[in-house]
RNA sequence: GGCCCCUUGGUCAAGCGGUUAAGACUCCAGAUUUUCAUUCUGGCAACAUGGGUUCGAUUCCCGUAGGGGUCACCA
């Protein structure tokens, strides 16, 4: 066979050769220990949190060692491509914090190392297709899809390990360079396919998470270029992360069974391998057992699930660094105050095996987060948030912007920061009270009628707006002594018969009528935040 | 089924031949607080299993089981 005819029959019109490229896309000009990477999506319209997972790692990498973290767009499968998908993702990891250096923008794209969206990289692939065809590793393979059916279905009868290889791939790997003309002429499809070598060879990969990696070298013929000329992924990946000069490949460890393929195709090239990373698949646990997250079955996949429920690009960076490196919390204890951006990331204190998704903690991360923020970071997160995802509460906050710093500023004062925001949702809902729009009773109003009328009473009366804490307190402790309830919630512990109740009840009375809940903060500072006018309204209301 | 990866409490996890087997979340109890949210104290709870190697295995090796991945002109 003359491989220079068949190259030349199969790409006549690819002049440029791989030096070219290697001239075009030169080696970055960066230190030797700064780590370039990136994320390679497909634009699906479904940005799950193993996206983000993978981004955090790379973006963490690249960016503590000065390289460089892109974007590239793996849109190399027609059927799963979705209009618009790619300014979902970008808006998507923009608004999680992760920010790339080049590639896919919504502006185009941005960088020395374009296109990075691979269907406009077609020449590329085509310029190293059509070389490796000239070193003889590659046919062209005319097999349809029934004819490809068959052979599966004979081989799995037989219990082979289905494929194009050895005996099923003798017709088209011998076929002569006028049987592919004729093909070609006849207008049939086909498919660039590798050459793989008989062997019982293995190989070992240096994963950098997971160590070595022993398994067998590849036997299979893969298909380089689809029938539309457009690469797989595995050809994709190897001419993309060599001539965007990747020195880590960071993905799920569903890739590590076609590694073989893949460092096939670096040793074919003669290209450096960059340093593999699989990380672990994202599990969640149903009836006791471990499984993966299921894109139908489960909202939490979804990265636009934690935007939907508000938690804060914080938060689910701050939780995803305690699920990717197990020293983050003792980390963070630490140093309560520093920018997780300072936390040093490290590749080997990776864990191997598959995280679940633990929402219960991700709130406690968050309620953390937020609880280091002043109430003007605080502000500004909850409106951004609400303005695309509860306008009318987003008037409210614009409307009453100082109470609203006021009322986020209650018992954040001092040492001891109360800790009740979750999320921006739940602030909705947990500051409701502080707007006259947005109030309603939400617990049961406690006692009867009669102690509450003649305490509120006696309440406004005494009320003067001004007094200090401790003033206030004191005449509520008086109202309670002459109502017959116990200043001491220990003495009616001690002595139920001798009250009518304790100063919890009474409290809790004022907590209702102020802020529609049994549970609030202290009634005294909610009562500043709202003013006089309100306070007085809210509880007149109950005589 | 072949090949591959993984296995410490309910969850995330330290540990890298000798430890009372850390810590965090959850849950429970107690303390503090006018309620709650906190905070503090305490508690429940783990090395999947069987063989080796070794004076000694959670740690090293082999098998078994369990979980996961992959075997496309999908990524």
């Amino acid at each position: 066979m003359n491989y220079q005819a068949l190259a030349e029959l199969l790409f006549p019109d690819v002049s440029d050769t791989p030096a070219i490229l290697e001239q075009r896309f030169p080696e970055r000009d960066l230190s030797s220990d700064a780590i370039v990477t990136r994320i390679g999506p497909s634009p699906t319209g479904f940005v799950h949190l193993g996206n983000l997972y993978n981004a955090v790692i790379g973006e963490r990498l690249a960016h503590q060692s000065n390289g460089v973290f892109y974007l590239r767009i793996e849109d190399t499968d027609e059927k799963r491509k979705v209009e618009g998908a790619v300014e979902t993702l970008i808006s998507a990891m923009n608004y999680f914090g992760v920010h790339f250096d080049e590639g896919a923008s919504a502006d185009g794209d941005q960088g020395n190392y374009a296109p990075y969206r691979q269907r406009q990289r077609k020449e590329i692939y085509h310029i190293i297709a059509k070389y490796l065809t000239q070193q003889g590793k590659t046919y062209p393979c005319f097999l349809t899809a029934e004819e490809l059916d068959m052979i599966r279905e004979e081989q799995t009868a037989h219990k082979e390990t289905p494929g194009i290889y050895g005996k099923y791939a003798e017709t088209n790997r011998n076929l002569t360079l006028e049987q592919i003309q004729q093909n070609l002429n006849a207008g049939k499809s086909w498919v660039l396919r590798f050459r793989a070598e008989e062997t019982e060879e293995s190989i070992i990969v240096h994963d950098a998470i997971r160590g070595e990696l022993k398994m067998p070298r590849n036997q299979m013929d893969f298909v380089l270029l689809k029938s539309d000329g457009i690469p797989t992924y595995h050809f994709a990946h190897v001419v993309d992360d060599h001539f965007m000069r990747s020195t880590h490949v960071i993905r799920g460890e569903e890739w590590i069974s076609s590694l073989p393929m893949h460092v096939e195709l670096f040793n074919t090239l003669q290209w450096k391998q960059p340093i593999y990373c699989h990380t672990a698949t994202l599990m969640k646990i149903e009836d006791g057992k471990k499984r993966k997250l299921s894109k139908r079955k489960d909202p939490e996949l979804a990265l636009s699930y934690y935007q939907q429920e508000g938690i804060c690009p914080a938060a689910v960076w701050e939780f995803l660094l305690t699920l990717l490196n197990s020293d983050f919390e003792e980390w963070r204890l630490a140093n309560p105050n520093a920018d997780y951006h300072t936390f040093p990331y490290t590749i080997e204190k990776m864990s191997i095996s598959g995280a679940l998704v633990d929402l219960d903690k991700l709130r406690d991360v968050s309620k953390e987060v937020i609880s280091r923020m002043s109430a003007e970071e605080i502000y500004a997160g909850w409106l951004e948030w609400c303005q695309q995802y509860q306008p009318d509460f987003a008037e409210l906050l614009t409307k009453y912007h100082d109470r609203t710093i006021k009322a986020l500023n209650v018992g954040r004062n001092g040492t001891k920061i109360r800790k009740d925001l979750e999320n921006w949702k739940q602030a909705c809902d947990f500051m409701r009270f502080y707007y006259d729009e947005t109030f309603v009773m939400q617990d049961e109003m406690p006692c009867d009628a009669e102690t509450r009328t003649a305490f509120f009473k006696s309440y406004l009366d005494s009320y003067d707006h001004t007094d200090d804490s401790s003033t206030w307190f004191t005449k509520v402790k008086t109202l309670t002594e002459q109502a017959g309830f116990a200043v001491k919630p220990k003495d009616f512990k001690k002595h139920p018969e001798q009250y009518k109740g304790s100063i919890i009840d009474i409290t809790n009375m004022l907590r209702a009528a102020l802020t529609g809940r049994t549970n609030a903060p202290d009634i005294w500072e909610v009562s500043h935040v709202l003013g006089e006018d309100i306070i007085r309204n809210r509880i007149a209301k109950w005589l």
